[in-house]
RNA sequence: GCGCCUUUAGCUCAGCUGGAUAGAGCAUACGCCUUCUAAGCGUACGGUCAGAGGUUCGAAUCCUCUAAGGCGCGCCA
């Protein structure tokens, strides 16, 4: 289904093989403008080979090229814009999209190859804030993405339960802390010790000291310290596996920092082994100085360990335990200095898999222009904007379709969908600015615009009865009005492929809304379910439109109701 | 000071490997439901693609510099 590759094959021989087909591929283009075609040719750089001019060339050309699949072939100055055969190329994707359905536009670049996705990652002991919303997201997508291209994603929340936080923390509790109250409120409890932490630390120094002294207590072993950090964890895991429910994400693994405690010896050992390690200001580092990078800090001058050290470990640990071909991290463009200096550690300890890691950053979640930060209480909590958004949706089925039967559900898939397509219309690099006005707009390029696409089109086959016949049916009509929605069929697959080769989700999203917009136009200029002589094709174009529309939703991590 | 990122319509953003008059959504104004869900569709309004050089037949896109904003730069993660 390869117009483009067609076309290249063509003119390769009409070039007289001068050119390869690869070249002659990336030389064709998709203009912009519909008066143009579907595909285009521009003569310019032959021009320089074949010394005539370029309108020449494309005349010359454009007399030659004949083919089955394209019904015009028009020259415009120096290019060649090329129409497609509208009848064959559309009932061709239609009925490729009949007999796949959900395995519509499958790719298998892959080949099977493991890739570990280190998202979402959490604080233990912390709210889940918006800004945890977007690496699990974007995480949960890439890990859809990259399956349908033919990977085996394993998600892996590597949680925030490990660190000098919890010396700070046993610390506050310590000191101010009821056993009731957290209790009763585990998270907004511990938030506030943790922020009355950080308040009373500004006029008394001393008690950061103290936190050291805990978390020191705690990686040796101490029995109150570990007790206290076991419940802290319990209790924050709780609360989100409440949150992953709503949004429909599981993890693979749960493999956090505390995970790779008995995991860093070894690391130190092998950079020891490999005369990488260095002692700098009582502190252990590895130099990084050939690559231009600030040294790494491996060990503190207390002897505990770091981030970068678990970091290590990780990767180590990942490798062996699942041979990856890529490990993906999805973590706020903040962390690149770290990651590049993880990557370049790993690859001065000779692991040439150190170039499969891949850093996938992302913009912050800004309130008022401004980075939001826990310490300060400054958070939005994910849970908060979920539940508001839900009710909006319920809101809104109360006032258009009071009737419907399953109102929570349908409630809960669109008020999700609308905050997980928020986050993921949009290059992933870009700061977010906080507004849940915005998150909470259900129309124009949003979730739920996609959703109720999607809805109207399970409507119309539900109406006419349709399903779909895997008997490959003809179709005697021609396909004018419904050529920009077929058309749009075939740009499915490219852009998933693109969303997976660049991490970037947002290519399925906009890809989704583009196929949604050219569907409404053309549910409001034809009437599908008029008795008319095309209807049969027409349903199946519906049909096609559902499909697709429901499998790039998935993609996003978001669920399609089939009435809303 | 050094490094990374960002800068396109009033606002939020697209623009795939450079190509034909720079596209959506929101907002604003007007229009379209006795007929497939109006969470929709249409029309209008809206642009020195931050600025300056350069490469090219051709630059929002590539290179250099400048400006503005953000993030990071050894014992936090």
């Amino acid at each position: 289904m390869d117009f483009k590759k067609e076309l290249a094959e063509l003119l390769y021989e009409l070039l007289d093989q001068e050119i390869s087909v690869a070249e002659l591929e990336q030389m064709i283009e998709k203009p912009k403008n519909a008066l143009h075609g579907d595909l285009a040719f521009p003569c310019f750089t032959l021009a320089k080979v074949k010394r005539k001019a370029p309108q020449l060339i494309a005349q010359d050309l454009s007399e030659k090229i004949q083919s089955f699949t394209f019904e015009k072939v028009e020259v415009v100055g120096a290019y060649i814009n090329i129409f497609l055969n509208k009848k064959l190329v559309s009932e061709k994707l239609v009925n490729e999209v009949i007999t796949k359905q959900g395995h519509f536009a499958d790719l298998d670049f892959g080949n099977g190859g493991n890739v570990t996705i280190d998202m979402s990652s959490p604080n233990i002991a912390k709210p889940f804030s918006m800004g945890h919303l977007r690496s699990t997201v974007i995480g949960n997508a890439l890990a859809l993405i990259s399956e349908k291209c033919g990977y085996k994603p394993i998600k892996i929340n590597h949680l925030g339960d490990w660190g000098t936080q919890f010396g700070k923390l046993i610390t506050a509790y310590k000191l101010w802390g009821e056993a009731e109250k957290v209790k009763q409120n585990p998270i907004k409890e511990l938030l506030a010790l943790y922020i009355k932490f950080h308040e009373e630390a500004e006029s008394e120094p001393a008690l950061e000291d103290q936190g050291r002294g805990w978390f020191k207590k705690l990686e040796d072993g101490d029995e109150e310290a570990l007790h206290l950090w076991q419940w802290f964890r319990d209790e924050s895991l709780k609360e989100f596996s409440r949150i992953y429910e709503l949004m429909n994400v599981q993890f693979d693994s749960y493999a956090g920092e505390a995970f790779y405690n008995d995991k860093m010896d070894r690391v130190v050992e092998l950079l020891e082994e490999k005369l990488l390690l260095i002692e700098s200001d009582q502190a252990m580092v590895v130099e990084l100085t050939e690559e231009n990078l600030p040294p790494c800090l491996i060990k503190k001058s207390d002897g505990a360990t770091l981030y970068a050290t678990r970091d290590l470990a990780a990767a180590l640990y990942r490798k062996e335990n699942y041979d990856f071909v890529q490990s993906l991290y999805v973590v706020g463009h903040e962390q690149s200095l770290h990651f590049k200096q993880l990557i370049a550690v790993l690859g001065k300890m000779g692991y040439d898999w150190a170039e499969k890691m891949v850093h996938v950053p992302f913009g912050m979640m800004l309130k008022d222009g401004k980075k939001m930060s826990t310490r300060k209480g400054k958070v939005v909590l994910l849970e908060e904007v979920l539940t508001e958004s839900i009710e909006m949706a319920r809101h809104n089925i109360e006032e258009k379709n009071p009737t419907l039967i399953n109102k929570d559900e349908v409630a809960k898939q669109v008020g999700v969908g609308a905050v997980i397509f928020h986050d993921l219309k949009n290059n992933r690099m870009n700061d977010i600015e906080f507004s849940l006005e915005e998150m909470l707009r259900f129309e124009g390029e949003t979730g739920p615009y996609v959703q109720y696409t999607y809805a109207r089109a399970c409507s119309i086959l539900r109406k006419a009865n349709w399903h779909a016949n895997l008997q490959s049916p003809t179709y005697t009509n021609y396909w004018d009005k419904e050529w920009k929605v077929a058309g749009l069929l075939m740009e499915f697959a490219p852009a998933i492929k693109r969303a997976c080769e660049n991490y970037d989700p947002s290519q399925v999203a906009k890809y989704i809304i583009d196929l949604a917009q050219a569907f409404n136009k053309y549910y409001a200029e034809v009437k599908i379910l008029e008795e008319s002589e095309e209807q049969e094709a027409r349903l199946a174009l519906v049909y096609s439109v559902m499909m697709v529309l429901k499998e790039g939703l998935r993609l996003l991590g978001i669920s399609a109701p089939e009435e809303m």
